[in-house]
DNA sequence: TTTTGAGTTGTTCGA
DNA sequence: GTCGAACAACTCAAA
């Protein structure tokens, strides 16, 4: 028998479908009060950044029509969440609060505290599955353990299929809503300058633009995803990280549509990169640290740089090293960034420039529109070695090799980096090795239109061999 | 308990 | 131009 008001707790799960925490709601209660409560304060450090707050800002216009059109309107709220939840609950008499189980460290703490106060005033808080493939509380090595590889554990998550999507509901019966604040009002839209042009012409948040986008996917690119996913000119990856970050698609309704869409090793190797996704998760529930610390305590005592002319340029496009200047605009410009070239950047930053993976993690944090916590922070680890990755840290990317072998004819680069586009293929990854003719002939004046290098390949990698292996050995010396 | 095999995405050098 | 080995020797997971 149903009765009373539940509230619908909404925080990276922007949707309708699949929605375990919406999906209970309905089947356990006469009416339902759908709440999104903007929690700065209880973010932290990690309150979300530009990007990410241009993206939540459409994600939720979109979910609150929705939402409208169902019978239930969504109500904004800004403040502790601690706060808010209780007293919402209160103002509208709900005995229970339901959300989908976010991973970060914060929301732990924040749901610890929230739950406290709800049972303390008898109405009951429950967490739902759904933002990861697996809840990773449940995987575990044979002895009970946490893996540290990601093989391993994805050997151990593909033996069972994750649970099918949930339907979605039909219609809902709103509770008598508290008042909603406007979202105009919450300032999540940069003003002057506005810099979200870019934005706007790369995406459209949202729920149905999340399952167009998938479906546009699996239709046109996956088939070649192992190949296509590779080639930063190309439309070959999914672009769906921001919709799952959100949660305006569910990672489980991507895996089940990837599985009627083929069996082939392309599709596969695609959903492996949702596994990553879950394991980066994983990584993060087990590792509260891992925005902060190195996974491998050795790596603490790192000699990092400090260098701010060299962040900064890094951050701007203006390393002299064309593929990291493309990658680093396309951020700028669009909030995303090809994987292929996150790494090529990445690997830059903190291997050439010996700057810590932190900063990197950092700019990252603000300009991307799929910036995860848990996605982010792993994924600078394992650039920097200092992750769960154990392959030998003398893996150091060569910008240009990269560059050549993953965008042959520099499309990629002249689209992001125009001031290089007239120079031919063979220098467009290394203007500074044309000559003069040429650069001249292309209009490109090396330390005026384009930078010189900000150090040498061969001299940059050594430089950072040299400090790894130093500080490895200090460590095993030490141990 | 000890052993064994393997580890997302690389680069360079020399044959 | 292509190919295999070396890089340096670690950590993890399972048998």
């Amino acid at each position: 028998m149903k009765h009373g008001v539940a509230l619908v707790w909404f925080r990276q799960d922007l949707r309708i479908q699949d929605n375990a925490a919406l999906h209970q709601a309905v089947r356990t209660a006469e009416r339902v009060l759908p709440v999104y409560v903007l929690d700065d304060e209880g973010a932290g450090a990690w309150a979300m950044g530009g990007a990410a707050r241009w993206w939540l800002h459409h994600s939720l216009a979109s979910l609150g029509r929705d939402l409208a059109a169902l019978g239930a309107p969504l109500v904004l709220r800004r403040g502790r969440s601690a706060d808010v939840i209780p007293a919402l609950a209160a103002e509208a008499c709900a005995d229970s609060v339901h959300a989908t189980t976010a991973h970060e460290p914060f929301w732990r703490d924040i749901d610890a505290e929230v739950a406290e106060i709800l049972h303390a005033e008898g109405r009951t808080f429950t967490r739902h599955p759904g933002a990861t493939l697996f809840d990773p509380e449940a995987v575990r090595t044979q002895t009970g353990g946490i893996y540290g590889m990601f093989t391993p554990f994805a050997n151990a998550v593909r033996a069972g299929p994750p649970p099918a999507p949930l339907p979605g509901p039909k219609k809902l019966h709103g509770a008598d809503a508290p008042a909603s604040e406007k979202l105009d009002a919450w300032g999540l839209l940069p003003a002057r300058p506005d810099w979200a042009l870019g934005l706007r012409e790369t995406w459209t948040p949202g729920e149905r633009t999340a399952d167009a986008r998938m479906q546009r996917f699996l239709h046109a690119a996956v088939g070649n995803y192992g190949i296509g996913r590779n080639l930063p000119a190309q439309d070959g990856t999914s672009m769906l990280s921001p919709h799952l970050h959100f949660g305006e698609i569910s990672p489980r309704t991507i895996w089940h549509a990837s599985l009627r869409a083929g069996e082939g090793e392309h599709a596969r190797t695609f959903r492996a990169e949702l596994i990553w996704r879950d394991f980066s998760a994983y990584l993060l529930w087990h590792h509260r640290t891992l925005p902060e610390q190195p996974l491998r305590p050795a790596f603490a005592a790192l000699a990092w740089r400090r260098d701010p002319e060299g962040l900064h340029a890094w951050q701007r496009g203006q390393t002299g090293l064309p593929i990291v200047d493309a990658g680093m605009r396309q951020l700028w410009q669009t909030g995303w960034m090809h994987n292929r070239v996150r790494m090529i950047a990445a690997s830059f930053l903190v291997k050439h420039l010996l700057i810590s993976w932190e900063e990197g993690e950092r700019w990252f944090w603000d300009t991307l529109v799929d910036a995860d916590l848990a996605s982010n922070a792993a994924s600078w680890q394992w650039v920097a070695g200092t992750g769960i990755d154990a392959q030998p840290f003398f893996r150091v990317f060569n910008p240009v090799t990269q560059g050549e072998k993953f965008d042959g004819a520099g499309a990629y680069v002249r689209r992001y980096v125009p001031e290089l586009a007239g120079l031919p293929d063979r220098y467009v990854h290394q203007p500074w090795e044309a000559p003069p003719l040429e650069l001249r002939a292309a209009g490109v004046e090396l330390g005026k239109t384009y930078p010189y290098p900000l150090i040498g390949l061969a001299e940059g990698r050594q430089r950072a061999l040299d400090v790894y292996q130093r500080t490895v050995r200090e460590a095993a010396a030490n141990a």
